[in-house]
DNA sequence: CGAAACGTTGAATGGTTTCAACAAGAGTGG
DNA sequence: CCACTCTTGTTGAAACCATTCAACGTTTCG
């Protein structure tokens, strides 16, 4: 009766590796030194666990508006409108930064909530800049994450805006697939999704009742199959196809950043 | 027959200002020093125009991709689909930058074209982090901006995502006032704008003929009227109170960055 | 003047939402 | 252990919002 796909406790969303999902996910990008890497160690301040369902608070116990790092579970981030409804702005996963721009603006804006049980570290955005000044290749890493964190936001402004509610579901798994295999929770058939149909259909501007009978079509179509909080790819050069999945911004492909090519 | 908003000649939509339009928006956030504007100036090169309607190239003369300053005029930022359908990410206006960010991932992801007639700044990046790691004031304002950037693009996905089209529209059009404010390109009341019912449309996610019914109700309504390259306020409040407009990131109220604290 | 781009309106079609109802599983306390 | 509740998933039918198709008016420009 237990899901085939990974033998992950349904619990425990953990990374299982060695390795922090964030060292992982840059190191995807560029060779990083090991003091490069100690400097990015050296910003991450206390843990901090916060329960499935509940908020992730802006200020750090009265003092300043602080951002975190995300190293185990899944967040959404969100905003709630007057009539009561709510769009998901994105999901974040093990290995994200979690308010590392928005807190500049110094505002709320949108809002965090655990979807599972999740592990934090607060990070330190005093020394930040110094810090980037002086490690190009780390600052080129932690930028080149960022540009991808706003290219997957542009993809989900453009499927809710202009793509069909299929296309529109059959790319966003797609994407999720990607993202989560940078930090190896994802293998090129599926992986674990701890989304409700509320909340996947509050991401994709759709109800959750459309959004069932969405899934239900891709699941007869032999595509995606999306069940017991696992998404499995049937046929996923024929889901590719279908979502017009042929963007490379997400780049499998590894392009390495060049060797440091003076002192 | 000319418009009574603002004299400015149809055809040119540079900002009527000596300060630079980039310099006023940096400035609204914090007080730079003279050395920090002199720094920024450091970054910028060669001019360049563009005409209205052609593309803005990715790559210069066959060197590496570039990222611009936009000193006049509109560009928008865009992704043709494979069913003919567009989806306009975000149209940049005066003291916005173009692919500051997004050039990181060395990709195209969105196409930018020239509105009108467009003037253009290249901007090193070479270099970029390196002054930044100096100049942590100026930093903070260009992270600021960049925040602000990335704050519109979310608004912009709720308004598609959880928006009715005539909230969506007003809220857009509010977007539009505040950012152009703060370059001095839009009074309280209205401002000149050169977008077609078809730009709007592909922005909002809307057909254009949609959107023309959803112009006229709001005409209709005594709320906001877009007519001839001009949108006017004709009962501001309303309109805010219609569009759920109470954000406060885009900051009118004045909040500077503190003076520096130590040597 | 003619052409092209943009704006405007009506009517039919269709995708999505809403309302309503029910099924299945998890957790709780008796 | 069993009811009980709560959340999540599932399906049908009616209502609605937005799109599409089609036509025509308007402005600009060569």
């Amino acid at each position: 009766m237990k899901s085939g796909m990974a033998d992950i406790n349904k619990d425990d969303w953990q990374a299982p590796h060695r390795q922090s999902a964030i060292a992982r996910k840059l190191l995807a990008y560029a060779e990083l030194p090991d003091d490069d890497l100690a400097a990015l160690a050296a910003l991450q301040g206390n843990r901090r666990t916060v329960e499935a369902g509940e908020e992730i608070p802006h200020r750090d116990n009265d003092r300043k508006y602080s951002a975190f790092l995300l190293t185990s579970g899944w967040v959404c981030s969100y905003k709630l409108l007057r009539d009561g409804s709510r769009q998901i702005i994105d999901f974040r996963i093990p290995g994200d930064f979690l308010r590392l721009r928005s807190f500049m603006l110094q505002t709320s804006g949108s809002s965090l909530e655990a979807i599972t049980r999740v592990e934090l570290i607060e990070f330190a955005t005093g020394n930040l800049l110094r810090t980037l000044g002086e490690r190009p290749r780390l600052a080129a890493a932690l930028l080149w994450s960022a540009s991808r964190d706003e290219a997957a936001i542009v993809e989900h402004l453009i499927d809710i805006g202009r793509r069909s509610a299929l296309v529109r579901t059959a790319h966003f798994l797609l994407e999720l697939r990607l993202r989560l295999q940078l930090v190896g929770l994802a293998t090129p058939s599926g992986y674990d999704c701890p989304l409700s149909q509320y909340l996947l259909g509050d991401a994709l501007g759709l109800s959750a009742i459309h959004l069932n009978r969405i899934l239900r079509k891709l699941r007869e179509s032999g595509l995606v199959t999306f069940r017991k909080g696992t998404v499995t790819f049937n046929n996923l050069s024929a889901l590719m196809e279908l979502a017009e999945f042929d963007r490379d911004y997400l780049d499998q492909g590894r392009p390495r950043l060049p060797k440091p090519q003076n002192g």
